[in-house]
RNA sequence: GGAGGAGUACCCAAGUGGCUCAAGGGGACGGUUUGCUAAACCGUUAGUGGGAGUAAUCCCAGCGUGGGUUCAAAUCCCACCUCCUCCGCCA
C-alpha cells in the first residue's frame, strides 16, 4: 500500500510514478475525491459523538441526584438516530476507499530505469563462462528422463500437466541442493531458518501484495478460507504481521525452505516442457526486515546471498535489473538472477530479489521503533529466491552434462 | 467432531450498565540516598489508530474480532477467532 499521506497530500508524485511503470493513474482520482468524502463525513460523525456523550454524561449526572432525565434524554436520542444514518455511509466510503487503495501498485525507486517491457532491462553483471560443448547439449527434461531421475508421465497420471515425479538420484539431488542451500545462508550468511505453514489465510497474502489482484494465480481450499502459498515470502514475511519491534531486533533474516504452488494461468504454452514452470515447485527464499534507510544496502546483500549459490554450484549467471514497466505489483526495485541453460542457449530466471520498501509493512501493519520515545515506524521489507530448487536442478542437468548422457555433479553437492 | 473454561495494557490481575475518560500489583524506566551494589522511598509507565488545528491542544475510536441492544457497554445479546482442560479420531 502507498502511504495515503502523500496520496493525500502530493498525488502529483504518485501520478507520476504510477504512470511510470504503466499502471493506471485513473484510480488516483477516485481514491482523492473518496478521501475528501471520508473526512468531511467522519469530522461529521466524531462531532455528533461527542455531543452524545456529553449528554450521556448529563443523563448519569441527574439520575445520580435522583433528578427527571426526560428533556436531556430524548436530545441525547435525536443524536444517537443522527449518527446512525451516517455511519453507514462512513462504513461504505471506508470500504471503497480501501478496495481502491488495495490495488495501486508501489512506485519505483528513483534509481530504477523507465521502460515498458523485460526488453528494457539492464544487465548489471555476468558471472561465469558458458561452456563450450563438443557435442549438442540435450535440454534437461530429456536428460532427466534418460537417466531415470525425472518422470513427467506418472506425475501427469497423478496429478495432472505441470507436476513431476523426482526419483532415486533425482529425488537425492533435489534434496542435496535444498539443503546445499539451507546450509549455506545459515552458516555462510548468518540467516535464521524457519519452516513455516504452506496454507495461510486471505489477510496474510493480503499483505505481501499476492491478493485482491491475484487471485486466480492461486490455488484456494474449497471447504476452508486457505490458500496454498505461491511463495514462503507470504507466510515468512506474515510471521511480523501486527507487530511492533525494537530496533534491536533489526535487521531480521530469515530463510525459508517450503514447496510453492502457482496456478499459471495464462500461460498456455509457455515452459511446457520440462520443470521449469510447475504448479508445484521447491524454493528456498530470503527474507529481510530492515530499518528503511538501511534497505537499499540491503537489496545488495540479498542479491549477493542468491549469486553465491550459483557461484557455488559454479553455474554461468548474469543479475538483470528490471525497469519500470517489469516490475512487479509490490516492488520497488528488483535484480532477476538467470541462469545460464544450455540448451536454450539463454539465461532464465532462477531468482527475483526485490526491496518493497513499506509496500507490505504498511499492508501487514509491519513496524518497528526507532527509539525507546518514538511512534512506531514501517519498516521495510525484502525477498528473494536462494534459489529457485527445481530450476537449479535443471540448470546443473544441462550444465554439467556428459558426452554420454551422464553428469558430473559439482563436488559441493554431496549425495 | 463432542463437553466445559478462559481471553482486559510488557506480565499478573480487579472490574455484571452511568463519579471507571479501566483499580491494584509486578516489571521496566527516571530520581533521592550510596564508595559500589542491594534495599527503601518518590515519580513515570494505554500503547495504538483516526480526525480537526500554524500551534498549544482538543475530539473520536479502543478491554480477543465483528455485529446488535441502549441516551450510555469491558459489563447485556448474537456470531466468529484463539488458547487451555477432558473425551473421540488421527501421522
Amino acid at each position: 500500500m502507498i502511504d495515503p499521506k502523500i496520496i493525500r497530500h502530493n498525488p502529483e508524485i504518485i501520478k507520476e510514478a504510477l504512470m511510470k511503470r504503466g499502471a493506471d493513474a485513473a484510480i488516483l482520482d477516485k481514491i482523492i475525491t473518496c478521501d475528501a468524502d471520508w473526512r468531511r463525513k467522519n469530522l461529521q460523525i466524531d462531532t455528533l459523538k461527542a455531543r452524545r456523550n456529553q449528554l450521556s454524561d448529563q443523563v448519569a449526572q441527574l439520575k445520580r441526584d435522583k433528578q427527571d432525565a426526560g428533556e436531556i434524554l430524548a436530545a441525547s436520542r435525536a443524536v444517537a438516530e443522527e449518527i446512525k444514518g451516517l455511519e453507514g455511509g462512513l462504513a461504505e466510503l471506508e470500504s471503497r476507499l480501501n478496495d481502491l487503495a488495495m490495488i495501486l501498485p508501489n512506485l519505483p525507486h528513483q534509481s530504477v530505469k523507465v521502460g515498458k517491457t523485460s526488453a528494457e532491462n539492464t544487465v548489471i553483471r555476468s558471472w561465469g563462462e558458458p561452456r563450450h560443448f563438443t557435442f549438442q547439449p540435450l535440454p534437461h527434461d530429456e536428460l532427466g528422463k534418460q537417466l531415470g531421475w525425472l518422470d513427467f508421465d506418472r506425475a501427469a497420471k497423478i496429478s495432472g500437466s505441470r507436476f513431476v515425479v523426482y526419483k532415486g538420484a533425482g529425488a537425492a539431488l533435489e534434496r542435496a541442493l535444498i539443503n546445499f542451500m539451507l546450509n549455506l545462508h545459515t552458516r555462510d550468511h548468518g540467516y535464521t531458518e524457519v519452516l513455516t505453514p504452506v496454507m495461510v489465510k486471505p489477510e496474510s497474502l493480503q499483505g505481501t501484495g499476492q491478493l485482491p489482484k491475484f487471485e486466480e494465480e492461486l490455488f484456494r481450499c474449497r471447504d476452508d478460507e486457505l490458500y496454498l502459498i505461491p511463495t514462503a515470502e507470504v507466510s515468512v514475511t506474515n510471521l511480523h504481521r501486527d507487530e511492533i519491534l525494537s530496533r534491536e531486533q533489526l535487521p531480521l533474516n530469515y530463510v525459508c525452505f517450503s514447496p510453492c504452488f502457482r496456478r499459471e494461468a495464462g500461460s498456455y504454452g509457455k515452459d511446457v516442457k520440462g520443470i521449469i514452470r510447475q504448479h508445484q515447485f521447491n524454493k528456498v527464499e530470503l527474507v529481510k526486515f530492515v530499518e528503511p534507510d538501511k534497505s537499499y544496502e540491503a537489496l545488495e546483500a540479498l542479491t549477493h546471498d542468491a549469486e553465491a549459490v550459483l557461484q557455488k554450484l559454479g553455474l554461468p549467471y548474469r543479475v538483470v535489473e528490471l525497469c519500470t514497466g517489469d516490475l512487479g505489483f509490490a516492488a520497488a526495485k528488483t535484480y532477476d538472477i538467470e541462469v545460464w541453460f544450455p540448451s536454450q542457449n539463454a539465461y532464465r530466471e532462477i531468482s527475483s530479489c526485490s526491496n518493497f520498501e513499506a509496500f507490505q509493512a504498511r499492508r501487514a501493519a509491519i513496524r518497528y521503533r526507532p527509539n525507546r520515545e518514538s511512534k512506531p515506524e514501517y519498516l521495510h521489507t525484502l525477498n528473494g529466491s536462494g534459489l529457485a530448487v527445481g530450476r537449479c536442478l535443471a540448470a546443473i542437468l544441462e550444465n554439467y552434462q556428459q558426452a554420454d548422457g551422464t553428469i558430473s555433479l559439482p563436488e559441493v553437492l554431496p549425495l
